[in-house]
DNA sequence: ACTGGCTCCTGAGGGC
DNA sequence: TGCCCTCAGGAGCCAG
């Protein structure tokens, strides 16, 4: 589920209430997530103040002076502040207590999530130590996906979607990038021009900026730190509208499978 | 080295 | 109403 602009609107909104803040109890009410929870998780943050609220591609950091919580929301995720009186809903598989008398909880139908411990600098951990650049660093411009795309054989959708290359899109915002900038999702890489990824580069960053704005997207189950959905769904073109029209050109939306991942496009604007 | 396919889960929705 | 099938914001792992 999440992607970048979800993670940050999850970061923005526990911020306010984890900053300078202990966690006091930590209770794993099932360990079996993505990977097994580490059994001695609440002994490492026992204590410890939560010095920075922090976000790397699609994981969450909340970083203690001793090591920092690493946070993945995989596909269903998601991360509410509570009362400590309020009644916890199935699939909640994690509490944290606070020295506020909040609690956070991280809730996860599918548990591909994940909570894990780095003890090192987190951007040494090896889930995050190959993340590509931010899409908003510098460093994440045309001529660097055009020159990464040289040499390899992937479609151009596969290639924004991995990680590797660049952290935080996923399958909604690159469908939404490659129609804003005209460009099929099933093309090779290869076969794209250095100015075509110009454009794509700008508008991915533009995508994710008005996504994060609107609060990210909720298609069935994501909600922000207070519970609450984000609007980013009722801006979306292309994403799950296979069969209407194109808001551009009228043309019907197409969907096809592109790496095993529903892919929806214009036939006739994206080219 | 890459790349594509499979896999981990639960729940929702459609067809019969 | 129920059963069965397919599909879903991710991404590591493995074989080829």
């Amino acid at each position: 589920m999440p992607e970048l602009p979800e993670v940050e609107t999850t970061r923005r909104g526990l911020q306010p209430h984890l900053l300078g803040r202990s966690i006091t109890r930590t209770e794993i009410l099932q360990p079996r997530l993505r990977w097994e929870v580490p059994p001695d998780l609440g002994a490492k943050l026992g204590g410890r103040e939560i010095v920075e609220v922090g976000r790397r591609g699609k994981y969450l950091l909340l970083r203690t002076s001793h090591g920092t919580l690493i946070i993945h929301l995989g596909m269903s995720g998601s991360l509410r502040i509570a009362t400590s009186e309020a009644t916890l809903r199935k699939h909640d598989h994690a509490v944290f207590s606070l020295d506020s008398g909040e609690r956070l909880i991280f809730h996860d139908p599918r548990r591909f999530g994940a909570l894990l411990w780095s003890h090192i600098a987190s951007d040494e951990h090896p889930l995050l130590r190959s993340l590509g650049p931010e899409p908003f660093d510098p460093r994440f411009h045309g001529g660097y996906l055009y020159q990464l795309a040289r040499k390899r054989r992937c479609t151009v959708k596969t290639l924004i979607m991995n990680q590797r290359w660049v952290v935080g899109v996923g399958n909604i915002y690159a469908n939404e990038s490659l129609f804003i900038a005209g460009i099929r999702p099933d093309r090779q890489a290869q076969n794209i021009a250095r100015k075509r990824y110009q454009k794509l580069a700008e508008t991915v960053r533009q995508v994710l900026t008005d996504a994060i704005a609107q609060g990210g997207t909720t298609l069935r189950d994501f909600s922000n730190a207070k519970g609450q959905p984000g609007y980013f769904q009722l801006t979306l073109q292309v994403y799950g509208k296979a069969g209407e029209p194109c808001p551009r050109c009228g043309a019907l939306i197409h969907m096809q499978k592109v790496g095993q991942r529903a892919t929806f496009f214009c036939p006739r604007c994206q080219r």
